[in-house]
DNA sequence: AACGTGATTTCTGTATTCAGAATATCGGGC
DNA sequence: GCCCGATATTCTGAATACAGAAATCACGTT
């Protein structure tokens, strides 16, 4: 129960950091102010630079030389070129792992994708239910370092997420395309289900240049 | 030229912990003294700790709750799949580039590989020249996130590579396989390169079980 | 003599402090 | 009235200090 214990500070502060840059309350180009966010999460400097740093790493914000952190511009061009690589991720990841315990997965993928037809006009728990179906399609993948720069990685990419939802329409041929990835896996076809996997993650980079909603 | 001022201390320490780690003065499986090694580098613990959380994040160290960190142990299972791991992140720069610019790169290359034939015997230099080539070969890609990727995977790889450098025998074929897919880039012909250049890297895992040298 | 227990020491994780650079402000000159 | 420069302030980057946890070692008990 007692996780506060073995996880670092900055485990925690990232991803509030994080959350804070997917959301809005640190807006794009908005130069991060230390002590003052370490005052609202109520920790010092340090374990906040420390997350940072880390979030630097990762690509989630930039450091400027002697001007400190701060949160990069959204670039529909970035956008863009992140969804496709995502996508030729969690491909990889999808051909690296065993077919026997993708066939165990299937069940559960398959129930997973009724819950998203029943939740289309929830945005929020859609979204989440489309986080969740990914993460247990990628299970199976015993490629550690692989995992870690996909996790990673998604953050970046929420920022547009977000932003550019598709609605319903996208939501729509979202779920068939999960289907369809479904059945390529029930198949034994790990390569079309790849491939599918690939286009579905292109097929929402499409939708980035519209406004959000409907 | 003066670029030590703009630089922050960490992207040195982070450098020169790196080089440690790969070069064994920080061997698999040590614990970290965070005191002895800021005493080491001239620096203070706060600047080290914001490159050692770096280097966690990329995998070259792991941080174990409350014991600090630690150099990951030396794992077979690992560099296999590392190798293959970062034969498809670079496959896939090389698919993202723009074929007018890697027509534009093919000269340099080549000449890169007359002097890897020249450098057969200088293990040192030859690894040296390897990096440069692929460097080169994907000076092309405009993906700038999938590049920090492959920039922050491929140090994990060289923990093994210097192991396992397989010789001049591993040396020749390798020179082959980039005159190969030189060739293929000539053509035209960017998926057959891509498919070469994964390759080139699943056949350097084949000569990890061996002992270093010939 | 071996094992368990407790004190000591070491080391990490976090907070605070200090120095230097960048930026904003205010005043003077044109 | 506007522009330029000096000064003051703010913020980052780095160093030091402190608290708490873990490992080690010695001592006592069985």
């Amino acid at each position: 129960m007692d996780q506060t214990t073995t996880a670092p500070l900055r485990r925690d502060i990232a991803e509030q950091v994080t959350a804070r840059v997917l959301d809005g309350r640190l807006p794009a180009e908005a130069r991060i102010n230390e002590v003052r966010l370490a005052a609202e999460l109520k920790v010092s400097r340090t374990p906040l630079r420390e997350a940072l740093v880390e979030l630097t790493d990762r690509g989630l914000l930039v450091a400027e030389p002697r001007r400190g952190f701060r949160v990069p511009p959204l670039n529909l061009d970035e956008a863009r070129k992140l969804y496709p690589l995502v996508g030729e991720l969690e491909s990889l990841a999808l051909r690296w792992s065993a077919p026997q315990d993708l066939l165990g997965l299937t069940d559960p993928l398959e129930r997973q994708i009724d819950d998203m037809r029943a939740a289309l006009d929830d945005e929020r728990g859609l979204a989440e239910l489309d986080d969740r179906w990914h993460a247990m399609l990628l299970s199976a993948c015993g490629n550690a370092h692989l995992m870690r720069i996909i996790a990673q990685t998604k953050p970046l990419l929420k920022r547009y997420d977000v932003l550019y939802f598709g609605g319903p329409e996208r939501a729509r041929r979202s779920i068939e395309e999960h289907r369809d990835i479904l059945t390529a896996i029930r198949d034994g076809d790990l390569n079309r289900a790849a491939r599918l996997l690939v286009q579905n993650w292109v097929n929402g980079a499409a939708y980035l240049g519209r406004p959000a909603g409907r």
